[in-house]
DNA sequence: AGCACGCCGACT
DNA sequence: GTCGGCGTGCTC
C-alpha cells in the first residue's frame, strides 16, 4: 500500500483514454494518453470524437477515443480530455485497426486513411442518427423469399461459388458477358452475391470504379435487395446524406454497402462479402496520401475481419492474375461458358470508308436494322491531333507550343493548352500553311458514320457527354472507351475502332488496359452478335478473340518477372532532401538485410525545392519484405519530419509562393508507373 | 506545426 | 550577474 502525502487524498485508479488525434505530423501518428476526468465519464466512449490538449498544434486538438482504460492514479502526470464533441461513436475498433493496418502496410498515417473512410461531421445528420438508434434499433429490413430465390439461381451459374463464398472464400470471379434488360450481367452476379449474405444477416461491401457502374449496381441490386438495406457511399451524394449513409453503415442491422474505392473502408458490422468490379481500372488507384490501391486495402480489410472477398471482372489484372498463382485466390468456373463472338479484322481486308474495314462495315449495316450498334473510338471531339499538310510534323501553337486539334468539322485549329485559335499557323519545319486532320476522335467517327448510314439515330457519348443507356431500337453508338451505354437487350453489333492507337501509349500495363477496354465493350454485346477488333492483331488480339484473359494475364506477369516489374515485385518511391534519402536508404538495408543487390534504384537528382538538392529513389522489394521495408521507410519519415529544422532556412526568402511539402522526405509505396 | 528548454554572447 | 539569441527535441 503506498503512502500518500497527507494533504493529498487517496484516489482509486483513474480512466485512461487512448486518443489518436487528427493531426498530418507522421511523429503524432500513434495513440495518446489522457485521464478520462469524472464529468465526462458518461460520454466519452470508445470511437467518439474529443478535443484535447497537446502541446502543439494551438493549445486543443481534434481526435477520436480509440479504447479505454484504467491505471493507477500516481503513475505518470497526464493531460485530460477537454471535451467530447458528440457522444457518436463513429470510430468503431474495427475501422481503426484496418485504418492502422492499411497505414502500416503502406509507410503513411492511420489519420490519412480515416480521411478516405470518415466523411465530414454534419451535425444535423448526426443528432438524426442519435435519435433513431436509441428509439428504433437494429429493426432488420424483411428480405422477399422470392428476391433470396432468384439470387440464388443466379448464383448458381458458377457451381461452387455459393460454396466459396459462404466459407469466406478468396476468388476471381471472370464475369459472364451479356446484359438482361438494361442491367449488365456482373451487376446481378455482385448484387446476387451480397444479397445472399444479407440474407444471412451479414453485410456486404462493393466497390466500382466510376459512377456509371455504380448506376448499373444500384439498378441490379433494386431488383434483388430490400431498398433499406442498400446504403450508397460516394463523394457525389450531398454531405449531409453522404455522413447519414456513413452512420447508418455503424447500425446493428446488416447492409450493403456499395460506392467508388474509397467504399472498402465503409465500417459495416460482420462483414461478409467484400467485391471489387473490374480491378483493374485506374481508377481504384487512390490519389491521396497513403495512395493505397483500392485491391490492397480490401486484402487487407478481408485478412483482419474475414468474410468473402471477390474480384469480379471480364478481363484479369494481373494483380489478381499473381494471387491466383500464389493459391491465394481460386477461381469458380461458370457452368457453362459464354462467351462474344470476336471477329479479328483480317489484314487484306480493305477499307470500304476511312478506316472502317468492309467487312465490320457490313457487319454494322446489317446490324443496324434491328437495334443499336456501338463503336468504340479511343479519343473524344473531333480531330484530336493534327499535322502540317505537307510535312507530316506535328502541328504546333506558335504561342505556347501545344498541340492544335480541330473542335469541329472544318474548324479553325485549337490548341490544347493555351485554348488560342491557331489562324494563320504556318509549319515551323516547312513553312506550310496547310494543317491535316491526323486522328477521329468520336466526333469525327460519329459525322462519317452518320453519313455512311443516313437516317440513323448517331449517340454520342464520352466523359464530357454521358449517356448510360439507350433503348433496343436500331441507333449507332459512338463512345470512347470505357464510356459506353449499356444498350437494351445488348448491341447487335459492337465495332472496336482505334485498337491499333490504344496500344501504341507508352504504359507498361497497355496492354492489359486494351484488354479490359475491349473486353468490357464486347461484354455489351447481345447473344451471337459480332464484335469486329480493327486493325489490331498480336496476343492482345488473340487474347479478346478466344476470350481468355487470365491466360494473357499469366504471359503479362511472366514477362515482368525477370524484369523485377510489379505486381511481380512491390516497388517504392523515396523522394526528399539528399541527404535524407541517403540516411533512409542507409537505415532500410540495415533494417531489411534481405533486400536483393540490385533492389535500389538511384539515387537521382531531382528538381530542387526552395534551393535544397532533392534527390529521388526506387526500391524494389519481394512481398514478403513488406513489412519490414514498409515500416523501415516509415520510421525514415518520421526523423525527418522530427529533425527537420530546413523551413526555417526559408525564412522571409519568398513571401506569397506555394511552400515546399512539410516533410522533407516522402516515401509512396507501390508506385504504379516505376519510373525514376 | 508550435512551444519549451538550454547553452553561449552582450547588456543595465 | 542577467536577458535573450535560436538550435534541439517533444508533444499523453
Amino acid at each position: 500500500m503506498p503512502e500518500h502525502p497527507a494533504h493529498v487524498a487517496p484516489r482509486g485508479p483513474r480512466r485512461i483514454a487512448h486518443v489518436l488525434v487528427d493531426s498530418p505530423l507522421p511523429q503524432l501518428d500513434r495513440l495518446f494518453d489522457y485521464v478520462v476526468p469524472p464529468e465526462l465519464a458518461d460520454e466519452a466512449a470508445p470511437g467518439v470524437r474529443v478535443k484535447v490538449p497537446l502541446r502543439s498544434a494551438g493549445r486543443v486538438i481534434q481526435g477520436f477515443i480509440v479504447a479505454l482504460g484504467e491505471e493507477a492514479d500516481e503513475e505518470r502526470a497526464l493531460s485530460e480530455i477537454d471535451t467530447v464533441v458528440s457522444a457518436a461513436a463513429v470510430l468503431p475498433d474495427r475501422l481503426y485497426r484496418l485504418a492502422r493496418a492499411v497505414a502500416d502496410r503502406a509507410a503513411g498515417s492511420a489519420n490519412d486513411v480515416l480521411r478516405l473512410a470518415v466523411p465530414r461531421r454534419m451535425v444535423r445528420a448526426e443528432k438524426a442518427w442519435l435519435a433513431q438508434t436509441t428509439s428504433a434499433s437494429a429493426e432488420e429490413a424483411p428480405m422477399e423469399a422470392s428476391s433470396l430465390e432468384r439470387a440464388r439461381d443466379i448464383l448458381g451459374e458458377y457451381p461452387g461459388l455459393d460454396d466459396a463464398l459462404e466459407a469466406s472464400g478468396r476468388v476471381a470471379l471472370d464475369a459472364r458477358p451479356g446484359v438482361s434488360g438494361s442491367v449488365p450481367a456482373w451487376a446481378s452476379l455482385l448484387a446476387a452475391a451480397a444479397v445472399a449474405r444479407l440474407a444471412r444477416g451479414e453485410s456486404a461491401v462493393i466497390a466500382v470504379p466510376d459512377h456509371r457502374d455504380l448506376a448499373r449496381l444500384e439498378a441490379a441490386l433494386a431488383e434483388l435487395a430490400p431498398a433499406e438495406s442498400v446504403v450508397r457511399l460516394d463523394a457525389e451524394l450531398p454531405a449531409q446524406e453522404r455522413y447519414a449513409n456513413y452512420l447508418r453503415t455503424l447500425d446493428e442491422a446488416p447492409v450493403i454497402a456499395i460506392g467508388n474505392r474509397s467504399v472498402v473502408y465503409a465500417p459495416v458490422t460482420r462483414l461478409g462479402l467484400l467485391a471489387l468490379w473490374d480491378d483493374g481500372d485506374s481508377l481504384f488507384d487512390e490519389p491521396l496520401a497513403p495512395y493505397v490501391h483500392a485491391r490492397d486495402a480490401a486484402l487487407v480489410r478481408q485478412s483482419l475481419e474475414g468474410g468473402a472477398l471477390v474480384f469480379c471482372g471480364h478481363s484479369r489484372s494481373s494483380d489478381v492474375q499473381r494471387l491466383v498463382e500464389i493459391g491465394f485466390l481460386t477461381e469458380p468456373a461458370p457452368a457453362r461458358r459464354v462467351t462474344p463472338k470476336i471477329v479479328l479484322g483480317a489484314p487484306q481486308d480493305t477499307p470500304a470508308t476511312g478506316r472502317i474495314p468492309s467487312a465490320a462495315f457490313r457487319s454494322a449495316r446489317e446490324a443496324i436494322a434491328s437495334g443499336p450498334v456501338l463503336v468504340q473510338v479511343a479519343r473524344p471531339g473531333y480531330a484530336p491531333t493534327l499535322v502540317c499538310g505537307e510535312c507530316r510534323a506535328p502541328a504546333r501553337c506558335a504561342h505556347c507550343g501545344g498541340p492544335l486539334f480541330a473542335p469541329a468539322r472544318g474548324a479553325t485549329p485549337t490548341c490544347a493548352w493555351c485554348a488560342r485559335d491557331a489562324r494563320g499557323w504556318q509549319c515551323s519545319q516547312c513553312e506550310a500553311t496547310t494543317v491535316r486532320l491526323a486522328s477521329s476522335g468520336s466526333e469525327r467517327t460519329a459525322d462519317e458514320l452518320g453519313r455512311a448510314f443516313a437516317g440513323v439515330r448517331v449517340v454520342v457519348a464520352d466523359g464530357a457527354h454521358p449517356v448510360e443507356t439507350v433503348d433496343g431500337s436500331p441507333a449507332l453508338v459512338i463512345a470512347t472507351r470505357g464510356a459506353e451505354p449499356v444498350a437494351e437487350g445488348g448491341y447487335r453489333a459492337v465495332l472496336l475502332l482505334d485498337g491499333d492507337r490504344m496500344l501504341q501509349a507508352p504504359d507498361l500495363r497497355i496492354g492489359e488496359s486494351c484488354l479490359r477496354w475491349w473486353s468490357n465493350a464486347a461484354a455489351l454485346a447481345a447473344p451471337g452478335a459480332p464484335v469486329h477488333l480493327v486493325a489490331v492483331t498480336g496476343p492482345v488480339a488473340r487474347a479478346l478473340a478466344t476470350w481468355s484473359q487470365p491466360a494473357y494475364a499469366r504471359g503479362e506477369l511472366l514477362e515482368r518477372a525477370p524484369l523485377k516489374m510489379p505486381p511481380a515485385v512491390r516497388i517504392a518511391r523515396i523522394e526528399g532532401d539528399a541527404p535524407q534519402v541517403d540516411e533512409a536508404l542507409v537505415r532500410l538495408g540495415a533494417d531489411a538485410p534481405r533486400l536483393a543487390p540490385d533492389a535500389v534504384i538511384g539515387p537521382v537528382p531531382a528538381p530542387e525545392v526552395s534551393g535544397r538538392k532533392r534527390a529521388r529513389a526506387l526500391v524494389r522489394f519481394e512481398y514478403a519484405l513488406g513489412p519490414a521495408v514498409a515500416a523501415s521507410l516509415r520510421a525514415s519519415v518520421v526523423a525527418a519530419a522530427v529533425s527537420s529544422r530546413a523551413r526555417r532556412v526559408r525564412g522571409p526568402a519568398e513571401p506569397g509562393r506555394s511552400r515546399p511539402p512539410a516533410n522533407t522526405l516522402s516515401v509512396r509505396l507501390d508506385v504504379a508507373d516505376p519510373e525514376l
